[in-house]
DNA sequence: CTACGCTTTTGCAGCGCTGCAAAACACAGC
DNA sequence: GCTGTGTTTTGCAGCGCTGCAAAAGCGTAG
């Protein structure tokens, strides 16, 4: 492989200085017109392209983000990443993806001190198992967005929805059809799972809102939010000997998962059991029945996220970490309202 | 922020060259027991770590591949692509992942001369819109490894399962079903198509092995395969005079949108219309019905893929692009052959 | 003609690491 | 004690770029 073309070789055939150069290439201001086309010229002829790593190195900066995300294969999370990977090319940033699978040990040891710092700027974080003591360990300067799960100590910015109050209100919508027995699929009743917790704790509101007791039996935990998972759950309540006539699934994977139960033990949905989901992914608009869902405006959680990072990675002092609420709403869709009639 | 610690920071504290602490960091050969005590001391107490930049810089080579993908938010990519991040990480490679979204200008930017070259050491390219001028003309120091869709020139290798055979499985499986009005969605009758037209290969040549022939009003061309376009083309089929009785899909995100239209319109998958997909995601294993389709052995093409660019990023000379082929099965479900009793 | 302020260009050091080749050391054999 | 061989350690240059501060150029005013 032939050695590259450098600033240098450039600077040679232009006649002036390799900074000279340098300036042109970033469009630094102060260039004469004259220099700067004289310079364009050679870089053309060349075929002169920075190399990155070398101003990685002098900048020291790496140009590059970080998602940690537990699943790549988990919908949601493409989704959002998707769109994480837009936003942060319009800031020149490339987004360098680290799948966890869950484990606790590899997120902690992400964010831990050091790490494979420097590789990144920056750090988007959607942890799963990640307890409180791992984000007071973590390294300080890692520019850190957390979504979804925890809230901020300050020190980060949290970015997701109001969970309890989607939760209620998805509660609200069962209830609010009629249902009496109405089951929730995906607590997790430890301390890594504050988001399910949260999803819970608007399950209860609504029922309490409505002046009703939610039945404990029916709260399902699960260990994670994925179609196995929700099928199973749903395997065991119809096991019960009066299963549940709704079903709360804390995300849209375990809905499909417990409505393939459903449907696979000769049920109907919803006629027999309204299923609500959670995340809004494009699965739940085509599957059979179409899944009623809590919407999250995932592009703003996305480049909210990414905006606030590189806010991060810019500034001398550090903001202040921020909690922000984006925006979701309730879609219904035939999982609880019922099929319309064939056009 | 603080000024890191470097090397030489280390070597001091050790009392040995900056040197030493390098070969000891990496694990070479010949130091002596004692030494590496020493030094590794010096490094737990300082809290060392390697600048990744610096090392890339002298070693040019950025340890980080990247896998260009059209959309992560395909389940078929993003379950590829976890894989291929796993695959990756066993050799101690980073993945950089960019979407094209398909656009055909992104794709030819991306592998032609330079790009953002240095900043990885090699594509893994899964195109959608590539011709193969595109090709020709790209940096031929790349070292490129291509799935899915084209085949090789010689100048990289090729990973794929042969989608001619798997479709004319796929096909022959409907024609013994006793089907004959067959539909195909997913034909793409132009250049940057070679994909789909090799399944609609496949599907012509088990009509053919079985003394048939295939009506071409019945092959349907998508721009992309997802859940809209196949949800469009179903409504389309159903449309004409003579509906068919079964549906090829170049995909199961078709084939999912496929069975959309066809239960909404009142319609049952399979007793009136058999449904047959391609790649094996999970949606299909939890769908109602779940679906019939071609599963690709997924783990074992990233796997090869990765394996296969590492080889050719450590390569002196290129080795010569290899035509790799991984094993596929079909995968009987409720689509075709019907839903098993309720248990 | 000189002095001054502003713009443009330059030179150099250095980011932190590794490749290379030489130096230092250790040990065995004569 | 000296030489030769093999092992361990070192020194230095340099990867290609940018930050910084100084130098050069340029136009205007005194």
């Amino acid at each position: 492989m032939r050695r590259e073309v450098t600033l240098r070789d450039v600077a040679e055939l232009a006649g002036v200085s390799s900074r000279t150069v340098s300036n042109v290439v970033n469009g630094y201001a102060n260039v004469t017109e004259r220099t700067r086309e004289r310079v364009q010229r050679a870089v053309d002829e060349l075929g002169y392209r920075p190399n990155v790593l070398a101003r990685n190195l002098a900048q020291g900066r790496s140009g590059q983000i970080a998602v940690v995300i537990p699943y790549l294969d988990t919908p949601y999370f493409s989704e959002l990443l998707q769109s994480v990977i837009r936003a942060a090319r319009v800031s020149g940033y490339n987004v360098l993806i680290d799948q966890t699978d869950g484990d606790p040990e590899h997120e902690r040891a992400f964010i831990a001190h050091g790490s494979r710092r420097l590789l990144f700027d920056g750090v988007i974080f959607s942890p799963l198992g990640l307890d409180q003591q791992a984000l007071t360990d973590r390294d300080p300067s890692l520019p850190l967005v957390i979504l979804g799960e925890r809230s901020s100590d300050g020190s980060f910015d949290h970015v997701g929805i109001d969970d309890v109050a989607a939760s209620r209100l998805a509660t609200e919508h069962l209830i609010d059809l009629g249902r009496r027995r109405i089951a929730a699929i995906g607590d997790q009743p430890y301390a890594t799972g504050e988001a399910a917790q949260r999803r819970t704790q608007g399950f209860r509101e609504a029922h309490a809102a409505r002046g009703l007791t939610p039945r404990e039996e029916l709260i399902i935990s699960t260990p994670r939010f994925n179609r196995p998972d929700g099928a199973q759950a749903m395997n065991h309540l119809l096991d019960l000997a009066e299963p549940p006539d709704a079903v709360f699934c804390y995300s849209d994977l375990v809905a499909l998962g417990a409505i393939r139960t459903i449907v696979s033990r000769g049920l109907r949905v919803p006629e027999d059991i309204a299923v609500i989901g959670y995340d809004d992914i494009e699965d739940g608009r085509f599957s059979n029945p179409t899944i009623t869902t809590i919407s999250p405006d995932k592009e703003m959680i996305a480049t909210t996220a990414v905006d606030r990072l590189l806010l991060r990675i810019s500034s001398e002092s550090p903001p202040p970490g921020l909690e922000l609420r984006a925006p979701f709403k309730l879609v219904e869709r035939e999982s609880t309202t019922g099929r319309v009639s064939p056009r």
